[in-house]
RNA sequence: GGGGGCGUGGCGAAAUGGUAUACGCAAGCGACUUAAAAUCGCUCGACUUCGGUCAUACGGGUUCAAGUCCCGUCGCCCCCACCA
């Protein structure tokens, strides 16, 4: 036996040995005088928890294998990591353990970028950064001034989820059922003044760029359509009766107006509030309608509740017609204008109001073929197209024509404009939070708002804060935030509210193009070298909120002159997430992975005590449901090339994958496998660089095509991320290497060329063994450094091809011909075929079909 | 309620409208071994009278040919949601 043989591949060793020379050659750091074309390929920044999770090895094994592979290609490679650093999970820890998160998030980076390492990911980590640093965050509060003077930037007062115990906002995702997330406690609407972004201003803009992102993908363009939520309509004013006033709606359906029984409005309408001042009743109906649920379910059950205001308001369509003004639950005041007029027959939600409070409901649209005295209106609304009916001078119109009659008669008689609505509403920036970047805003009772002066940034948050009182520690900081107004030298107060964290994220992928630049975050120059990102790569969760807000911020910079560009991202990919099982202990307990013993017949107990368990679905690994599996332990036991081939091998990467045990215990195999094949050849191989023979037996030669074929066939499999499917055509070349017989000419040689194209090959997946086997076959050069294999073209024609033949499109054997035969020869050969010639019989078929190397359908 | 996706062996999954089940996992059998692990080899959709027949959730349709395209049904998943 080969002695060598004995030796076990050392995973620990091999991958320390390989990562310490690529980061002592610093092979993949990027110049900004490369002459290459650039590739700028990032994978989105984690928040430092502590730990580096399953989604984070999938998401950074995917990057990594885009921008090794490009740079193997030939592109000048950008790929960068940082850490999105502020954030609450920083507060909470100090809170509850008494660490300050400045300390905390900085060890929390220290030990993931450890784990990180351990992985092997081609990053520049010269350009690290963390957005906690004033370093970072002065450019933002730069840039957030430079918004405010391009009128990007407004103060408003508006209502937010208030937690009154932790005395804080909270964002809608922070609300669940109603309640704060971590408190508990029911959540109110407060008004209060906030920040905001005008992301509402480039709403068409961001609604029209989605067309040109062709490298996204579709499902997550629709999100953002949706959530952009455009809609055509009108804007109408109806007179109230007996009041010097008029009140403002907006209307998809201005074709419904002859159906109008009611107006509506919101219970934060102006008109609400003024009318409330006088009328206990109605601030008590507005009080319920604040502390009404959002929830699913609060809103699946929730009645349509109204107030009558007493007012009434004339129809600006209908000569005559009043309609009663009430106070309703169900109308939003932050869309549209806060006020609706009703048209019950056509709309559910009127008409479940109108059949509440007795009001009329009125058909005003019906389908084509349907007599309109037959039409009654029960409880459902229609909602369909239609004819108009009941409605003057409407009858007999469809829909869409009325539409646009009523659009046009309302603007004729100055009531009424063809408006745009948009679902987007302008992002609040501000939050009550101390682990944030400070909104560079002082305020002075004197001069009111006024911005920090440039000279004056950044303005650095302070560590010496406590957090033994709920709220803001900001607020309670005894010296930060008393400042002289820089306009008239008085007694001022900082704004003590910190940035959205989305705020962050919303520019550190241009951050990256130049990260050590103190002037104004990145210079111009290096963001048209890199920008945009060519290959974005992160979870499904940030399909409109992060991606959205990217967008937005990058037309924002380009507007005050930072950029080029409009789109940051021009490619995006998806990731699934990462599913295990779930078990539970009989007292319906989570139970971890590690807690349980799984057995041959399926069936699972509890390691200590040998209860049996309660197995369940495979669902999203989370801490809650206790079915997670630390990387750090998978790394270490089977090393990082095993993690990141199970990561890419199994599942295509926007589809969710499944952990299981056997298919890491699979992936280690094939690992050692290769290894093996490299170091202890079953055929010896010729020295590096022997000349190619001139005739090979016929297994080799098969493999020597294999190998090319292999390698045209992965390229295509990479450029279109189909990782799996380049995985299972690596396995094959590699299950035809290991076929190739000693005794078969050349069969050296070509076993040679496989190996070292397989090492190659899999040098983007599993970098520290493709080293590592490049350099047993005695390449003295780094893989790294290597480049991509070239097919050989004339390995890749086949000189016979099997055709399929079918008779009436079922299989009834195949045949055996020269590749790009004639028609006729191909038919001949088909007819030929016993089984053909039998269903045959003797008669000429009645038609057959020649797809040239493919298949030949006989018809009879 | 609105929008979108998915349904292929025991499991993860392949398949430009053209030989369904590649590649892997699990399982079974065998070799090596005192034994086990590791490794290697073979079998592996269902039924079969061994000729074949039937299988891509279900029912229709288009086509010489459908997992793939169209219509409908069922099931599962995701996103948004009193958005006027």
């Amino acid at each position: 036996m080969n002695p060598r043989s004995e030796e076990r591949y050392n995973v620990r060793e091999t991958e320390a040995k390989w990562q310490a020379i690529w980061e002592e050659r610093q092979c993949f750091h990027a110049r900004d005088d490369d002459p290459r074309p650039k590739y700028y390929v990032l994978e989105m920044f984690p928040y430092p928890s502590g730990r580096i999770h399953m989604g984070h090895v999938r998401n950074y094994t995917l990057g990594d294998v885009v921008a090794r592979y490009k740079r193997a290609r030939g592109f000048a490679v950008l790929h960068p990591m940082g850490w999105d650093a502020f954030g609450l999970p920083a507060e909470n820890a100090a809170i509850e353990r008494g660490v300050h998160p400045a300390i905390w998030t900085r060890e929390n980076i220290a030990a993931m970028r450890t784990q990180l390492k351990s992985m092997g990911l081609s990053y520049d980590w010269s350009r690290e950064l963390a957005t906690c640093e004033p370093a970072y965050y002065r450019h933002e509060q730069k840039m957030f001034l430079d918004f405010l003077k391009a009128g990007l930037v407004y103060r408003k007062e508006s209502w937010v989820n208030w937690d009154p115990v932790e005395h804080t906002v909270l964002a809608n995702e922070q609300v669940i059922d109603g309640r704060g997330w971590r408190s508990g406690a029911l959540v109110e609407k407060r008004l209060l003044n906030q920040w905001f972004l005008k992301i509402t201003a480039f709403a068409e803009d961001l609604l029209k760029g989605l067309e040109s992102l062709d490298r996204w993908p579709d499902r997550v363009r629709l999100m953002q359509e949706n959530w952009i939520g455009r809609s055509e309509g009108l804007r109408l004013f109806f007179d109230l009766v007996d009041r010097d006033d008029r009140l403002e709606v907006y209307t998809t359906r201005p074709d419904t107006l002859f159906g109008a029984s009611f107006c509506a409005i919101a219970a934060n309408h102006p008109l609400a509030g003024e009318l409330a001042k006088t009328n206990p009743d109605l601030t008590a109906f507005i009080g319920v309608c604040n502390r009404m649920g959002t929830s699913e379910a609060a809103l699946e059950t929730a009645e349509k509740k109204g107030f009558a205001t007493g007012l009434t308001a004339r129809n600006p369509l209908v000569e005559g017609q009043e309609l009663p003004v009430y106070v309703a639950n169900f109308v939003l005041m932050d869309y549209g204008t806060g006020a609706i007029f009703g048209c019950p027959a056509h709309d559910q939600r009127d008409l479940d109001f109108a059949r509440k409070y007795g009001l009329p409901v009125t058909p005003v649209v019906a389908a084509k073929d349907v007599d309109p005295a037959s039409l009654v209106i029960g409880t459902e609304a229609y909602v369909e197209d239609g004819v108009m009916i009941n409605s003057g001078v409407l009858n007999g119109l469809p829909v869409a024509d009325a539409k646009a009659r009523v659009i046009d008669l309302m603007e004729d008689r100055g009531v009424g404009q063809r408006a745009i609505n948009y679902r987007l509403r302008d992002w609040g920036v501000s939050r009550q939070r101390y682990w944030g970047c400070p909104i560079p805003i002082i305020h002075c009772p004197q001069c009111g708002v006024v911005p920090v002066p440039a000279e004056d940034l950044p303005v650095i948050l302070p560590e010496d804060v406590t957090f033994d009182k709920p709220g803001n520690p900001l607020d309670h900081h005894p010296t930060w935030k008393h400042v002289a107004c820089p306009q008239c030298g008085k007694a001022a107060r900082r704004e003590t509210d910190t940035f959205d964290t989305f705020f962050e994220s919303s520019w550190y992928f241009a951050r990256f193009c130049s990260p050590t630049e103190t002037e104004r975050g990145f210079t111009r120059a290096a963001a048209d070298r890199w920008m945009p990102v060519d290959q974005y790569i992160g979870g499904i969760e940030h399909a409109v909120l992060h991606l959205l807000y990217s967008r937005f911020f990058t037309r924002a910079l380009k507007v005050c002159g930072y950029l080029s560009v409009e789109e940051p991202f021009a490619g995006l990919l998806t990731q699934g997430m990462i599913c295990h099982e779930t078990y539970k202990d009989a007292d319906g307990h989570w139970l971890l992975p590690t807690d349980v013993d799984k057995r041959a017949d399926g069936s699972a107990i509890e390691i200590d005590g040998g209860r049996p368990v309660v197995l369940g679905r495979s669902e999203k690994m989370s801490k809650s449901k206790k079915n997670v599996i630390d990387p750090a332990g998978i790394i270490a036991t089977f090393g990082a090339d095993t993690a990141r081939l199970f990561m890419l091998s199994d599942s295509p990467p926007e589809r969710d994958l499944d952990w299981t045990d056997s298919g890491i215990d699979g992936a280690f195999r094939y690992v050692n496998r290769l290894w093996r094949m490299v170091v202890d050849p079953a055929v010896n191989l010729p020295a590096p660089g022997t000349a190619c023979p001139a005739d090979f037996g016929p297994t080799a030669k098969k493999a020597r095509s294999q190998t090319h074929k292999t390698v045209a066939l992965v390229g295509e499999d990479l450029d279109r991320f189909h990782f799996n499917k380049a995985v299972a055509r690596i396995r094959e070349l590699s299950n035809v290497l290991a076929e190739i017989p000693a005794t078969d000419d050349g069969a050296g040689w070509a076993l040679r060329e496989g190996l070292e194209t397989l090492a190659r090959l899999i040098g983007p997946m599993m970098p520290h063994l493709a080293e590592e086997l490049w350099s047993a076959l005695g390449q003295t050069t780094l893989l790294v450094d290597s480049g991509w294999p070239e097919a050989d073209p004339a390995l890749l024609v086949e000189d016979s091809v099997t055709l399929a033949v079918q008779v009436n499109g079922k299989l009834k054997g195949t045949v055996s011909l020269a590749k790009d035969v004639d028609t006729e020869t191909a038919q001949a050969a088909a007819l030929a075929l016993p089984g053909v010639a039998a269903l045959l019989d003797g008669k000429p078929p009645r038609k057959v079909i020649v797809v040239p190397n493919r298949i030949v359908n006989v018809v009879v």
